[in-house]
DNA sequence: TATATTTGCATAAGTACTTATATAATTACT
DNA sequence: AGTAATTATATAAGTACTTATGCAAATATA
């Protein structure tokens, strides 16, 4: 039994610091599993000085109707955080000038999906036609208790935020050629040939018995990985390419870790590539997932690549 | 320009909170400018103890869902304040009973009429079809804000809490006979001629050239006084009832005030009463007033009275 | 019947605000 | 130009909660 609800309008004050406690609670809770470092009652602030870009203490006050040293204390978590910068200002030197850090800047982006998925759910519980405001945050209330609310943002979260890895379909051939052309733009340059590879995959790389993979969130393509069939036993890992937006979230290493099991699965016995000395970066991951350099073939299928590398299976596999 | 609003559903805890805030403030204010100390933030505690007549601090916790420590907290400001009795269980002494203290109980009797007051205000105001809960927040904190949410309150207060003299109106007839017979029966014994005078004032009194006065609150008739006509200037003051239930809340003196105001405003020479001894409370009344004891007639028109007063006016008129 | 667990309440310390006040820089006033 | 008032921010202390922990009494367990 819930006394303070039946307490009806007179409670109201206590109620509302009760739900309001119980949302802030649950928010926590979901800022702690995915592993970000913010409070829920940060937001107000954190969010004003993303909205603004530059703004003050006294602004942040005014806007957010609390008191200037709730400004101040926030402001300072928000400083320890590494969130935000302070700059004095030069011709009115009491004035202290917010804007966000780098580090602020990369907390946002990854907080903003989650904030979405926030908004859509709190959306989902409160928008709808009730007669009294007690009726509302009844419901609401109840769905915060019973488990609802969190339930629904964890499914929230696993069907957009968390990427997964699916085979070649059909449709996301488009998505193939477009994020291959582009990486293909940005590193090297596009030939003839590789538009009609990349505008054919099925037939280039599916029916000669190869592979597509792609890294899904919700349903947004963030990259693909293609193994070519050389033989029975052997594939070349090919066409790797992520899409520009979404480059240090270490999808190119999901994608490689799942070309691998998959390889190891089907008992491949290697795995080889072909890349360029001057992607430095790449060089380094293949060699962190196994692969070995191994001299390139006079006639090697690609103008751009001058290392070439093996993963052997076999061994690894008999473990 | 309120950013906190215009954030919308991912800052709705935060919102809540100010909001929260935003309303015990205000029915902290209402408590102190009617003299009752008493704070918002004990009310559902307070009020389950007037529930169960008897409880612990363990029942508290679980009906409100509040922490257990913020019970001990509450119950010692309740106890500090004391308006509460705490008294260890005899069977299991961990245990304390927590009742209402008879300051406690005038609290509640006090204090009542507000909470009635706040409770159809905040109806007022969150009480109405909305399709969302930040609609029905949005409303309510503004209304707050504008001062429309204390407006109503204090003009509610004044209409229904505020005790008011008002002159005789031929509807009030019956609360004048029941006033009195009460007070009769309670005090001495109803002869035929008291019926008779009390159901018919309008031709016993207000013709003579007397007037009758009633004290209400809100629509309820809570005591009545009149003057009857002795000659042009000297009025006798008779048939003062206050209804039982609103004994002990100086009605009697509100009336007795008016009636004195009344006859100096209109040049009357004396004003007097008669009454009994035993009525020792009321003798003392009369005297703080300033009526003096003056020898009673043989032929005094009341078998239950043995004691005269009279209050000269002349003299005070002309200060 | 002794020991472990649970229960009822209290105490201590932390949190996210609040109000009150301090401090230094700027602006207004005469 | 010198002084008063205002403004921007910080600091201190209070408040109404929270979590963590303590302690004694009651109950369960072996």
């Amino acid at each position: 039994m819930d006394l303070l609800q039946t307490l009806g309008e007179i409670g109201l004050g206590s109620r509302l610091k009760r739900i309001s406690d119980l949302l802030m609670k649950e928010t926590q809770l979901l800022y702690r599993n995915q592993n970000i470092d913010f409070d829920p009652y940060l937001f107000p602030a954190f969010n004003t000085i993303i909205k603004l870009k530059k703004t003050t203490n006294t602004e942040i006050r005014e806007l957010l109707h609390i008191s200037q040293p709730a400004v101040t204390q926030i402001l300072n978590k928000l400083f320890k955080k590494e969130l935000i910068k302070l700059k004095i200002d030069e011709l009115d030197k009491r004035k202290k000038w917010i804007t966000l850090s780098s580090k602020g800047e990369t907390l946002y982006s990854e907080i903003q999906p989650l904030w979405n998925i926030l908004d859509k759910t709190v959306k989902k519980y409160t928008v709808f036609p009730a007669d009294s405001l007690l009726e509302h945050l009844n419901y609401f209330e109840e769905k915060i208790k019973n488990g609802d609310f969190m339930k629904t943002i964890q499914e929230q979260i696993k069907t957009e935020l968390e990427i997964s890895i699916v085979a070649h379909k059909k449709e996301y051939a488009p998505a193939f050629y477009d994020l291959n052309i582009e990486w293909l733009q940005t590193y090297f340059y596009v030939e003839e040939f590789d538009k009609e590879v990349l505008s054919k995959p099925q037939q280039y790389i599916i029916e000669p018995g190869g592979h597509i993979f792609y890294a899904i969130q919700g349903d947004e393509i963030l990259g693909t990985v293609a193994l070519m069939k050389d033989n029975e036993k052997s594939f070349e890992l090919t066409k790797m390419a992520v899409a520009p937006n979404q480059r240090d979230k270490k999808i190119g290493q999901k994608l490689m870790q799942y070309s691998i099991d998959f390889a190891k699965e089907n008992n491949f016995d290697k795995l080889f590539l072909y890349s360029n000395t001057k992607l430095e970066n790449a060089i380094y991951i293949y060699r962190k997932f196994g692969f070995i350099e191994i001299p390139v073939e006079k006639d090697s299928p690609y103008d751009r690549s001058d290392i070439k590398m093996v993963l052997e299976l076999i061994m690894i596999n008999k473990n």
